[in-house]
DNA sequence: CTGTTAGCGCTTTCAC
DNA sequence: GTGAAAGCGCTAACAG
């Protein structure tokens, strides 16, 4: 019986074989004779030797893990952003580590802090909405640790960035409704701390004004992205004379409204026609008329390792912003029929 | 300027003082003076010290890390276990590392092996699907490495499980069901690999019995926990006779078999009711009157990350199953009402 | 193909 | 209150 955890050197004294070698055949270096190695990894079984990450990767300066930051597991756009992560990074032989900033500043500092005293060769991240300086980042950015910025935008013209247009889709699905005869179209926006959220208010304004239909502040409703916020949202709208669209740029807020709607009887898309951005499968099934901005969020995840395993194997880092498409899908004609 | 990593002993050098002491200071040893604490935080900070985990680990044996595996992130029961996981965790200075096994035998394994690799200080694991066999798990308990189980339970006589009491939970929506009218009931279960949905089944079955209701085997309709699977068991249960209730063991099936049903405009609860255990949010919003079991998810977390530092600090490893009680949630009265 | 040796960055006795 | 020295488990020159 051994106490504590077997080591290499457990396996080199029954064996009486040097630990290096050892070292080398459980890392199935070409110097170790096949005989060798079969003892070796025989008795390393046989013992149940399980092999210390920590001291490896301490002696190496190489952890072979990449760390991922979003605000909440539980969004299905990261959710499957972290699946495409996973598969880029499992495929490289890399491991993972996943966090959540739950929105929180003060996490993801924290998390970072973590990150980086584990040695994570770089870091994938969606920064928290509470963050408006990037002073946590800027420490690290400087000794030229990799950091790839994905779906929320920072400082896109000295980072990494993997995004989607988000002016142009906000545009064009605002467009889409106008072309389907809404004229009152109120938007729910996000958090204007972020890029995001900006650049998505900025598309709506833009479309409007195209059409020359009036710009109206009161029909700008902003929020967090909190559940509640969305009965909320919903309220101020039906407070609002002769709406008949909303545009959510906000998942969580769109649906959240619209599952209120519902409770309270009040029709989707008969009255109120929605569109927006989300990639919760829910959405579909709570209104199937619903218009939607998909991001590509999977792609998205590939995309951002990809980017930062570039940079790692080739010891660049230059700070150039990718933008990929994301998918209008309009999953019925929700033309406004009646001029009320 | 620096290349590479600060360490301790450039602290050291550049203030002349031992790098035991900095050690020290950096953790706030009461042997070290006040004023060379501050000097020697302050120079840290000046040279953008960053503590090496990896290192300190190696050396204290300790991690203060817990490792999560759970199927798959996006599932609302598992995002919401690890809230209660990572609150509990966090207040007690321990880190998380989150890890899905996508219901897969072989990459269970292999998470396994990773997170002892790195020296987390126990397991908390919600096993795969395809999981079968513990033999990947007996070796590691068989050394005392602290596991707990929770939702899907592993041998309960042999391990240290949090979950609920199924058959009883399964029981009593299905008797709920069969005191609102309700006689062809359909039961949607799961893979019969786990316990869980044994146990369901088993409950499901119980009720039947109970009520002197026939027990039909074609109306017990198995699939995997896939979002297809709901529409192919929507379809199977259609074609049987009589059918006016649908009772879901299975979240995934549910949702997607009610969206379809949707989409076929065969309306719930009308012609179908459902009733089943479901912690996503969003069958709430498909369907308002459904009747849904809703796991203490987030105590199921707390509960067993607080058994897991119990076994941690008080070096104990016994083998209690934990039974949580789970909230059955009746949305509004689904009795059946014509008795065609 | 295998052994010797040094050291990754940190903590921790043991001295003083 | 601080320093000296050893070592956690592993890998990587360098020899042979």
């Amino acid at each position: 019986m051994h106490k504590g955890k077997i080591t290499i050197h457990d396996i080199s004294k029954e064996l009486g074989i040097d630990s290096s070698t050892v070292s080398r055949a459980l890392n199935n270096s070409p110097r170790v004779s096949k005989k060798t190695k079969e003892k070796i990894s025989a008795k390393a079984k046989e013992l149940g030797y399980q092999r210390n990450s920590l001291a490896s990767k301490l002696r190496t300066n190489k952890t072979h893990t990449i760390g991922v930051i979003i605000p909440r597991i539980s969004r299905h756009f990261f959710a499957s952003a972290i699946a495409g992560i996973e598969e880029t990074a499992y495929d490289a032989g890399y491991d993972v580590i996943i966090c959540q900033s739950l929105d929180s500043y003060e996490r993801e500092q924290k998390l970072i802090e973590t990150l980086l005293a584990n040695r994570v060769d770089g870091i994938i991240i969606s920064i928290s909405m509470e963050t408006t300086n990037y002073n946590h980042l800027d420490r690290y950015k400087a000794n030229g640790f990799p950091m790839i910025f994905f779906d929320r935008p920072c400082e896109t013209e000295k980072n990494t960035n993997v995004i989607i247009d988000d002016f142009q889709a906000s545009f064009e699905v605002t467009e889409h409704l106008i072309f389907n005869g809404y004229k009152n179209i109120v938007h729910f926006s996000g958090p204007q701390t972020n890029l995001l959220y900006q650049n998505r208010c900025k598309g709506y304004k833009a479309a409007l004004k195209k059409h020359k239909y009036p710009i109206r502040k009161e029909y700008i409703i902003e929020s967090k992205l909190m559940e509640e916020d969305g009965i909320e949202n919903a309220k101020k709208a039906l407070n609002l004379p002769n709406v008949d669209a909303i545009y959510s740029a906000n998942d969580m807020a769109a649906i959240s409204a619209m599952q209120y709607l519902k409770s309270q009887n009040i029709k989707i898309p008969e009255q109120i026609a929605f569109a927006g951005f989300s990639n919760e499968p829910v959405s579909a099934v709570i209104e199937p008329s619903l218009t939607t901005v998909n991001q590509p969020s999977f792609e998205m995840g590939k995309v951002a390792t990809n980017i930062l395993f570039d940079q790692l194997n080739n010891n660049t880092r230059e700070n150039k912003t990718t933008i990929l498409e994301p998918t209008l899908i309009i999953r019925n004609s929700s033309s406004k029929t009646n001029n009320n």
